[in-house]
DNA sequence: TCCTTTTAAG
DNA sequence: CTTAAAAGGA
């Protein structure tokens, strides 16, 4: 059988928000090293990769390697029915039709059970892109929220230029130009609430902020966001999550003609 | 060139909300006493004008007197890019096709930086009242607010009733009748938070709560508002921010026939 | 202008 | 933690 038990049940509620909205449905891995899941989102554009490691889980158990095909929609509607401080647990057998989940309140006076059906997806070949960056970007995840959302006021999409001296985003649109500047800060890197860079080559690539908004549905999952660039290459945009594990989203620059229209 | 900086930002966002829903486009004056708007609203019913002294700013220059032709709806949604602790500057060239909008956070790190077109705009003539009045009502502003919204919800007009004792507010609709008197407060006058009258004559006139209700948009700038009440011209409707000037809204009293309706 | 979201208080 | 009020976004 497999059961896996998350204490704070809340952050499986987040996990849940920050993909249904991308992907309709994938398949969600379960071995003895955790809980995965790779999927495209579903205009096939932009890649959701998500790791539960099982340390995170408590007690955690996997007889035998299983894919659970899941609706996301279907997920999230029961992840809402979980309360914030509930302890949730995932179980099904090892050649399962059904996955259930169990929501306990904290003082056990409450015990939910709800059973959802299965389904067969296709696992599709992934190409996750495993390359060396030429800048990593770490900031504050509701600052990188704030950029996404205030320069989708201005355009379609943004330019995002960095070099040793910090990070801009820029976008355009029929009102004007809009132009927001980051700089690194002196302190130790990757200290909360900070901006810091690892630069080893100035880079400037655009991205359309419709996906980016989408990503950053992730944000209440953690303090600090870390954006992976590279020329010709697509971003990653990682959400580390304390414990547990991570969710990273994958996004392809636009090109040059694509830019100009 | 033109530049203006402000250091409570969250000003200039609060006039701009002040503004927006009245009035869809206008021309921004810079002259070296400060910037100055003045135009009626979208239906030609109500007139705002708005006075923003050089002294408010920090430091505050104009070359040449510029007239900044504005679509409020862009300008609108460039400041609430603005966070409330930034320090804003707005800047021009002499013969500007462009404004821009500088958004600095406290600590530096930030620093957003948004250019916007500029329109021509015909600067219509505004006869703006030069009147003795009968009364001049100042209220908490906040309570100004709750009355108009109260009053919404049983008529359409307010009529102000105003004499030595203190002053009526008063609506009538299909519903029945609302009634909110204020009596003057017997402290020494314009203390916050206190309603004080200066009367002259004792006044009644009756207004469309739709556009006074638009007027309560500039609650977040003053703890008080002051009413200037004359039989048979437009009342002024005055919030006054400290160090800086004021924004006032005009609006003529309905006649009595139109108060039969 | 209305609704969702976030935050503050009980 | 639940509810309610205020703020922000659509």
């Amino acid at each position: 059988m497999f059961e896996a038990r998350l204490v704070q049940g809340s952050l499986m509620k987040k996990f849940m928000e920050a993909i249904k909205d991308l992907v309709k449905e994938a398949n969600w891995d379960c071995t003895g090293t955790g809980i995965s899941l790779q999927a495209m989102d579903t205009s096939h554009v932009s890649l959701v990769s998500l790791l539960l490691r099982s340390d995170g889980f408590d007690p955690y158990r996997c007889d035998r390697n299983i894919s659970l095909g899941i609706n996301m929609e279907s997920m999230a509607k029961i992840m809402k029915c979980a309360s914030n401080d509930d302890v949730i647990t995932i179980r099904s057998e090892d050649h399962p039709d059904n996955v259930t989940f169990v929501f306990e309140s904290p003082n056990q006076e409450k015990v939910c059970d709800y059973e959802m059906k299965l389904m067969d997806i296709d696992s599709e070949h992934l190409g996750i892109p495993d390359t060396e960056y030429d800048a990593i970007i770490s900031m504050p995840a509701s600052e990188f929220q704030r950029i996404c959302r205030d320069l989708s006021n201005i355009g379609d999409s943004v330019k995002i230029t960095c070099n040793k001296d910090g990070v801009q985003f820029s976008a355009q649109g029929d009102t004007g130009i809009g132009k927001i500047a980051l700089k690194q800060n002196a302190v130790i890197d990757k200290e909360d609430g900070q901006v810091s860079i690892e630069l080893n080559d100035p880079v400037s690539l655009t991205f359309a902020l419709r996906y980016l908004t989408f990503f950053t549905k992730a944000t209440p999952l953690a303090s600090t966001v870390t954006l992976s660039v590279s020329a010709k290459n697509p971003v990653a945009v990682e959400y580390r999550v304390d414990d547990i594990g991570y969710i990273r989203y994958y996004l392809a620059p636009k090109i040059e003609e694509e830019e100009e229209n």
